[in-house]
DNA sequence: CATATTGCGTCAACTACTTTACATATTATT
DNA sequence: AATAATATGTAAAGTAGTTGACGCAATATG
């Protein structure tokens, strides 16, 4: 009996090692292929996973960097870089806050709206071949254990102290 | 009937999207905790997805750095750094294959098995942490997924020419 | 008004990833 | 024997991520 226990709990920590190798792989595989897929835009998966946000209703009066920072997961540090190489090419703007004036909204400019129109067909055939063979039952199931995953990232996360 | 053929594409698009993304997030998310979890033994977890495919019986004689590089999803020049950095703490060894003396195989050194043994409670608990409230029935699920997007994101990256 | 605290930016150092390009040594081919 | 292909390493430039530390301006609190 204990024998079984001992079997199902190594089955699963091998399982999970599987799982964050696999997520590791997925995500080097993303990066590349997707700037790839989007080369004559000049645009990195990174800097069109911004621009995917700035477009949003929700945000369309502007998003300030450190909701933006937590939005996508990384520090505040490193966005400060990425949105400085998209603002330097005009797509985004820094605007002051006028409700506080210590922070900047990120905005889209006009023409960031019209670069990311231009990319809308290479962006939806580079999903169609990557999510090929997914149905969209497919895709909310795995959405979903992305979610779980991302829930539990994010409580160690916090315990870790990761107050930036 | 047209409507609602696009109505359903649409909505395919939009969980494409949230499925790049939340991949994008769970692999920050993965790198950041996980860097940190590990801390104290030093150890990024690049690193450690390359210890955890030495220690395979399948590479227990070593492995070419070009297999080990396709393994991982990620450049050979890439990978060159990374092993010179755990190499430089003797880890690592790269030995000439006796078969074919340009290639060298990477093998971890009795120093480097010791090292992964004292991680290996630290990787347990993590594991335990970042999958918790999934039964060995859902990893195996979401690894089917994984499975899944990876072998679209292999395709992509053959066919845009993906020989290095 | 003086003093924290907050939001942001920057500098610096580091790891990890990409690309292109070249050097070297070995193996395979002709 | 000469040539081509292979395996690795190295160099260089660029992007993306991390951390820690400091500065500045504006808000909030005493």
């Amino acid at each position: 009996m204990k024998q079984d226990v001992d079997e199902t709990e190594a089955f699963g920590a091998s399982l999970s090692n599987r799982l964050a190798f696999r997520l590791y792989q997925c995500a080097n595989l993303l990066n590349k292929t997707g700037t790839r897929a989007l080369e004559r835009h000049d645009v990195t998966t990174q800097q069109w996973a911004i621009l995917g946000a700035l477009v949003r209703d929700r945000w369309s009066g502007g998003i300030a960097v450190r909701d933006l920072a937590s939005l996508l997961m990384v520090s505040r540090q490193n966005l400060t870089g990425v949105l400085s190489r998209i603002e330097a090419r005009g797509w985004i703007e820094r605007v002051v806050d006028p409700g506080d004036n210590r922070s900047r909204l990120i905005k889209l400019t006009p023409d960031g709206w019209r670069r990311w129109a231009e990319m809308q067909a290479d962006i939806a055939a580079y999903y169609a071949e990557a999510m090929k063979g997914l149905s969209n039952s497919d895709k909310i199931h795995a959405l979903h254990y992305l979610d779980m995953l991302r829930a539990n990232f994010c409580t160690i996360a916090e315990a870790q102290g990761d107050e930036d």
